[in-house]
DNA sequence: GTCTATATGAAGATAGAC
DNA sequence: GTCTATCTTCATATAGAC
């Protein structure tokens, strides 16, 4: 298992074939149908038919079915990507700064798309290896990234001490307590919708639990 | 959203038809394919062929292929309840106490059966919803309530505070501690396996943040 | 590039003998 | 109950016209 020390790593972008608009619509149909079904159970007729052309246009732009299993999955992580990158980090002390942290991670992990994303990604890491490590850098590590970065200011002002995990450390264990039983939870009751307020108490929780490990008291 | 208070929860033990030598080899090698390769990748065809059996014999004990998957799905949740509980906690202080539940909690998450569990029951969870709330109860609660109760002898040796959260939120946010990265890097590298001193690491951070979170410092 | 029509193979499930 | 052989359906992918 690799350490995998958290910089501010970059993706691969990912070109989509956007020359006809049909190859766009046909990537935009596969990505409801994936993140729908999975990669086996979808069907290229689903496909098909969900964008509205034919079968041979599909294969005319992509070679298989494999093929445009990964440029939706790499599309869709880069959006991912892109999303937790445009998170506005506001002054305002650590407290906030974790929260907002936290909300922003949380709205997309166990948004539908967010969640269905993990399902497929982590259902097909064995089919898959290469996509399953994308969406590891797409996500949870660019948003510890960030928060480490962040963290790293509030050690110099004297707000925490992260010395005895370092601050990698404890930015991703940030994030496991945000995502860990809200994640966990969303995932095995597929029917159930969080409330704001249970998303609410979730980050809370977190924010607590790590503030009291790592705050400073001066 | 449920607030899914943590009580001695118990599965509905499932009865595996162990009427004939043969429909337990149907069981186990359903167990291994479906373990591998998930639902709908998954054919009856491997199945048949692994337990070394016709395909005649298979639906002659399990109807169809759903059929088929929840009875091993329910089966292998009920095993992964039954190492829980059979965890030891010897006494020795609450550092020992986390540790202990901590490794023990790892080891079957992270077996390649664990991790493949989990694979398929989470994403395999929209078409199968009951299933993946079984897992719920058969792993993450079960163990989580298990903790509470040691929580609770803590609490009253004046070992730790978690008046702020309460018990059982304590003992969840413990869990993801431990689950949240170490989980993340084995599902999402799935070549690469955990060196002892890597889990070991996982552990050791998860006690030390909740112990500086809640321990009562005399 | 895009369509209709089709080839080819495989998967789930069953029939009927023993 | 168990087997071999088979039925039916459907999925991936291609051929050939426009």
């Amino acid at each position: 298992m690799k350490p995998t020390p958290i910089t501010s790593a970059c993706l691969a972008e990912t070109m989509p074939d956007c020359s006809n608009e049909k190859a766009l619509r046909v990537l935009q149909a596969a990505t409801t149908v994936f993140l729908k079904h999975g990669f086996s159970a979808a069907t290229t007729d689903m496909i098909q038919r969900e964008a509205g052309v034919s079968k041979s246009t599909v294969y005319a732009h992509y070679a298989n079915k494999e093929i445009l299993f990964i440029a939706v999955i790499h599309a869709e992580c880069t959006a991912f990507a892109q999303t937790l990158r445009g998170i506005q980090f506001q002054p305002g002390g650590l407290r906030k700064t974790l929260a907002a942290h936290g909300h922003a991670y949380l709205n997309i992990l166990l948004s539908p798309s967010g969640l269905a994303l993990y399902r497929v990604v982590i259902g097909e890491a064995p089919r898959f290896p290469e996509l399953a490590r994308t969406f590891y850098l797409a996500g949870p590590h660019v948003i510890a990234s960030m928060l480490a970065e962040q963290l790293a200011n509030a050690v110099q002002a004297g707000e925490v001490d992260v010395t005895t995990v370092g601050l990698d450390a404890a930015a991703t264990l940030f994030f496991s307590l945000v995502r860990g039983e809200a994640q966990m939870q969303c995932l095995t009751h597929p029917d159930a919708t969080p409330s704001a307020a249970q998303v609410d108490q979730w980050v809370e929780l977190a924010v607590i639990t790590f503030l009291r490990a790592f705050k400073r008291t001066v």
